[in-house]
DNA sequence: GTGAAAGCGCTAACAG
DNA sequence: CTGTTAGCGCTTTCAC
């Protein structure tokens, strides 16, 4: 089929190149009967205008980058991020715009990504994963001064566009929960300490058990990598400590820990309750269901690109901000139907 | 930083444009002192190509696309999915690609996706998963001549390059182990039946039964959309069939399935035997743990990846066809170790 | 409202 | 081996 130019069109329309270029771009300053013509044209022969040259006359390209570091590649075994990108994906079709996606598995990925992700590398913007220490792609990013969003609240904050939830109160109410049912000995399953995420649902926790003027003790803090096997190792070693409810820091983990906690013969909830945190579907799967607090990934997703889209559009100061929602979702394995 | 072109570089490193590009295009007739300093400039500088002009230039983008077609998208709770996608964007990697990714939710995405998908469109060639009936989307494709990959056995197979496992003997071989262990009334859970994996798994299920003298009983048969849920209800469906052994054509629908085996008192693999497909992580989680045929799915993207890249540097003709191997993981749940 | 003309930054013959 | 010269197909002033 169509190997059409701009060109083309406008000879079959007998317009200039630049009348053609002015329909194409919903332009105004068009007569209607001239616009119809072209349209017209256009349909009948299947053009599509050229996307590179496009971007190569307009410096735009519509298109964005999904960044997912390191450390996040092999989390892909969490339904997380694939509930993510495609709340991503499904803003971009919204907004007209084409996802690119990069899974930085090593070092030398980051070094051959660099050229594709900084400017000129055909992409408008980028969103970018994040919340680890150490993430240096990010601070190269930043000085490359494209528009960027961090999914996650980055180490640095200033002058970084970020969208999170409130994971201290959200950890905070979690726990505060397991307290008001009446549980003593509440444990905690965080994540690896190198991350935002994780260092905020463990501070929430803190902070919940001393508010009430409880203790903490690290035997009942154990750390996973958010996998469902780490739940359930985490859960091996809080054991000792005999912990009568847990709050883990996702859902993935909160399962593996009640497999490990069935396992050793204990009743959920009565002998000990879990509260997890994501709300993934499999949420409901276990018997109990999982108690946990939700996080809009989906809308995450969205948010994200809207405001990558006006970073893009209206430039990148100031740096924009967004701190998202959760919901503690009461389900049978924090014991609140039972004990109450 | 860097708005830098390639002019800029040649007047600082004092040559001419064409050779600083033949530098950064690693063309082999460059001297090798002026090649030096040249290099010695890029990196001071910090440039970086611009891509478009790039593409336009040279008719080549080096970014391939990955459309997930609309039944597929909520699938996207398939760590299938996932996991795919991973082994795609790692040979995108190694391959000096960017992977951009489409994910077709409705009639509508599919119209508005199309121009950035087809020729023009910025990409040198596309993988699309497929196996559905009426993908309309697919034969537009193959008519706009772009170089494309499918995932799954297409329905029409002629001109069409694509990468599939053996489906049919896959489940041939699962069911026959069914039957060898020794059970009698043998069940499945098939997928939906517009597909061509949900088709092949299905006839394998057929061969086994029919090569032994089996009969094919309807009431063995019953059909799930790959999920969990599906599968938990789709074996309550059989329950009253009384099968003893059930092949599901994923894991997950055999996890539901062994979920409702579970809560109506039947014990695995005692009572009823179970086999998956796919063989995810999560199978080996359940207890007891899941016997499943393993596909190659990370592979599988791999090999996707290097037949499109072939097309794309080699024409698309002839058509290039890859079938893969998969393996039967026997595990607890079909009750190998127990009935022997 | 419309067309002419000048690039966007790069690749790729073609001379030399 | 190196520089000159055309474009790649589109957007975007700038006149008319």
């Amino acid at each position: 089929m169509s190997e059409l130019t701009l060109e083309d069109i406008a000879k079959l329309a007998g317009v200039s190149r630049s009348t053609v270029s002015r329909v194409v771009n919903q332009h105004p300053n068009v007569r209607e009967s001239v616009r119809e013509r072209v349209l017209e044209v256009i349909q009948n022969t299947g053009y599509h205008p050229n996307a590179a040259a496009r971007t190569l006359a307009s410096q735009r390209s519509s298109m964005v980058g999904l960044v997912l570091p390191r450390s996040v590649s092999s989390f892909f075994a969490d339904p997380y991020f694939p509930r993510l990108t495609q709340g991503i994906a499904q803003a971009c079709n919204q907004f007209d715009y084409t996802l690119a996606l990069f899974l930085v598995g090593t070092k030398e990925d980051e070094e051959k990504i660099f050229p594709r992700v900084s400017r000129n590398g055909l992409l408008d913007g980028l969103l970018v994963q994040s919340g680890q220490l150490g993430e240096q792609l990010i601070d190269r990013l930043i000085n490359s001064n494209i528009p960027l969003v961090i999914i996650g609240r980055p180490f640095q904050t200033e002058d970084v566009s970020y969208i999170d939830v409130d994971n201290v109160n959200a950890a905070c109410n979690a726990v505060s929960h397991l307290i008001r049912v009446g549980y003593k000995r509440i444990g905690t399953i965080a994540g690896v300490a190198n991350s935002t995420v994780s260092l905020d649902r463990k501070e929430g926790y803190i902070r919940a058990l001393v508010e009430r003027g409880r203790d903490i003790e690290e035997a009942l803090i154990a750390e996973g990598d958010f996998s469902e096997a780490s739940g359930y190792y985490a859960m091996q070693q809080l054991m000792p400590a005999k912990p009568d409810a847990v709050f883990a820091a996702s859902d993935l983990m909160a399962i593996g820990a009640m497999r490990a906690a069935r396992e050793a013969g204990l009743s959920i909830p009565d002998d000990i309750a879990f509260i997890g945190f994501d709300d993934l579907p499999l949420a409901t799967i276990p018997s109990p269901t999982l108690t946990t607090v939700r996080q809009p990934i989906y809308q995450f997703g969205i948010q994200a690109v809207e405001i990558l889209i006006d970073l893009i559009e209206n430039g990148i100061k100031p740096a924009r901000r967004c701190i998202m929602d959760t919901e503690l979702i009461i389900r049978e394995s924090c014991g609140a139907f039972r004990r109450k």
